[in-house]
RNA sequence: UCCCCAGUAGCUCAGUCGGCAGAGCAAGUGGCUGUUAACCACUGGGUCCGCGGUUCGAGUCCGUGCUGGGGAGCCA
């Protein structure tokens, strides 16, 4: 007979004869005679429980299983008569696949989330963590869903990179070089011996990749591993992270704010329709105010807010930040925070950066100061999306590269692209961790990532 | 990388003025015929983060290193 997941058997209408799991125990609860068993098999946040007595053959063994055992349970499914559950399974026999020593590090209580970081190979076997990995793939599941919806197509683009374009900060070297015995030109090493001939690196953004298929299918995203050396010590970085970009052509820097704020709120929306039970654990124990949260994110009208507003209201708001605000510099955390959380209390978007502080690729507006650039800025979270509409005029690229000191030989396929039927395109990249720390409340980015990588710490 | 805080039992923590190492939970054993993080009783459990120093004496004071956390920068 083959098992039974239990999200299955719980929303039964019915009881059931012959019934079959397999799972693992959080706990054991005995009186004389007779055990109940709250078994979980990971299908979803609920354990089931099971009551096993003597007409169990191997009750003497049922008595020696332990928090963390596994076991294959046949029996009836049966109205519950005690509080706390509809269902429950009376055990007919109940078969111990392996017993956990009572060095089981996971404890009949709560833990901390520093002590469960310490052994993330078994924390997923928590209630808390279950539900952010369950959580995490519906989400990600969510994501294809509304692009396949509205016609993009899915892309991969390269993990290996032979560009260092997006200047998107440190980056991770890959290299098949003996590094005992690094080949040298100059002083310097000589990649012509390395696996390409050239030097290439991990990529931190789809991007560039992106662009050049948009400008053959239309609408496309990637959804794929990012990867940053820089040395970040925050509770919203980590080395490794998932990030999802659309691209897409005929498509203005407007066309681009509006399906980034339609994206936000499908996803949210989504797991608040497919992921209740899970988001229930997190606005009791995580954060109260979460369901609050994710209700003001679906309704409200994210605000659209120019840059040069944006500094204006910061300037004339009689606040002291850390950090003096000026036209030119970059916003700091603590202004980003200040306008999404205190000010506007809503979702927001910031848009025409000036162009010094951004990145070559971004459109160029008619002030010639500005370029078509936005940053989308969330309660707790601050920028969850950043994109741009791209500078497809081939002569302004070129002199914006020059200007920037980019070595244009090495990006001749991307300049191709504004020489061979070039048209206005845009796209975005969102933090897949950084949105599911805004739905599940979960304050440090190294708790929505099954195995976080951060400096110095890569044990799982 | 910078600033701040912390490190004592498996976990979460207390430890007064420098003078015998503690609690709750967990675990183990026993009890209990319907439990709900079950309950009751008993038992075991310590490199007080490492190294060095001050002192008759250091978990406690000083120096240093490591690890973890919070904040900042960089960014998604």
């Amino acid at each position: 007979m083959k098992r039974k997941k239990i999200i299955h058997i719980l929303n039964s209408e019915t009881p059931w004869d012959n019934i079959h799991i397999k799972g693992w125990v959080r706990t054991r609860r005995s009186s004389k005679g007779f055990s109940f068993l709250e078994v979980n098999d990971g299908s979803c946040l609920k354990n089931v429980q099971v009551v096993a007595d003597h007409s169990v053959p191997n009750y003497n063994d049922v008595e020696k299983i332990t928090t963390g055992s596994a076991v294959s349970i046949f029996g009836r499914l049966v109205a519950s008569p005690g509080k706390g559950q509809k269902w429950e399974i009376h055990a007919e026999t109940v078969d111990i696949i392996s017993i956990a020593p009572e060095s089981y590090p996971l404890q009949k209580k709560r833990h901390s989330d520093e002590y469960l970081r310490t052994i993330g190979h078994l924390r997923p076997r928590t209630n808390k963590y279950g539900s952010v990995f369950r959580i995490r793939s519906e989400i990600s599941f969510a994501a294809h869903q509304f692009f396949r919806d509205r016609g993009f197509r899915y892309i991969h683009s390269p993990i290996i990179t032979g560009s260092d374009c997006e200047g998107a900060g440190e980056m991770f070297r890959v290299t098949a070089l003996d590094l005992e015995n690094i080949p040298k030109k100059n002083g310097k090493t000589d990649f012509i011996h390395d696996f390409f001939g050239k030097e290439v690196n991990l990529t931190v953004s789809g991007q560039l990749s992106a662009e050049m298929m948009a400008l053959a299918l239309g609408d496309v995203y990637t959804f794929g591993p990012t990867f940053r050396a820089e040395n970040s010590n925050t509770a919203r970085h980590v080395a490794e992270f998932w990030m999802i970009e659309p691209e897409m052509a005929f498509c203005d820097l407007e066309g681009d704010m509006a399906i980034a704020e339609e994206f936000v709120k499908y996803l949210t929306a989504f797991a608040m329709d497919n992921c209740r039970e899970d988001l229930a654990l997190f606005s009791t124990f995580v954060d109260k105010t979460l369901l609050a949260t994710l209700d003001t994110i679906i309704s409200s009208d994210f605000l659209k807010l120019p840059y040069q507003e944006a500094v204006d209201i910061l300037k004339n708001t009689g606040k002291k930040f850390e950090y003096e605000i000026n036209y030119g510099n970059d916003l700091q955390s603590e202004h980003e925070r200040y306008l999404t959380e205190e000010y506007f209390k809503k979702p927001v978007i910031i848009f025409n950066y000036p162009k010094e502080i951004k990145p070559f690729y971004m459109r160029m507006n008619n002030d010639s100061k500005t370029v078509a650039a936005m940053d989308l800025l969330v309660p707790r979270i601050g920028e969850l999306v950043g994109g741009s509409q791209r500078e497809e005029r081939y002569d302004v690229l070129e002199s914006r590269m020059d200007e920037l000191g980019i070595a244009k030989e090495n990006y001749w396929w991307y300049l191709d692209s504004r020489r061979f039927g070039t048209v206005p395109h845009s796209g975005f990249g969102l933090g897949f961790e950084r949105l599911l720390m805004l739905i599940t409340g979960i304050t440090n980015i190294r708790d929505v990532i099954p195995f976080p990588r951060v400096p110095g710490q890569i044990e799982f």
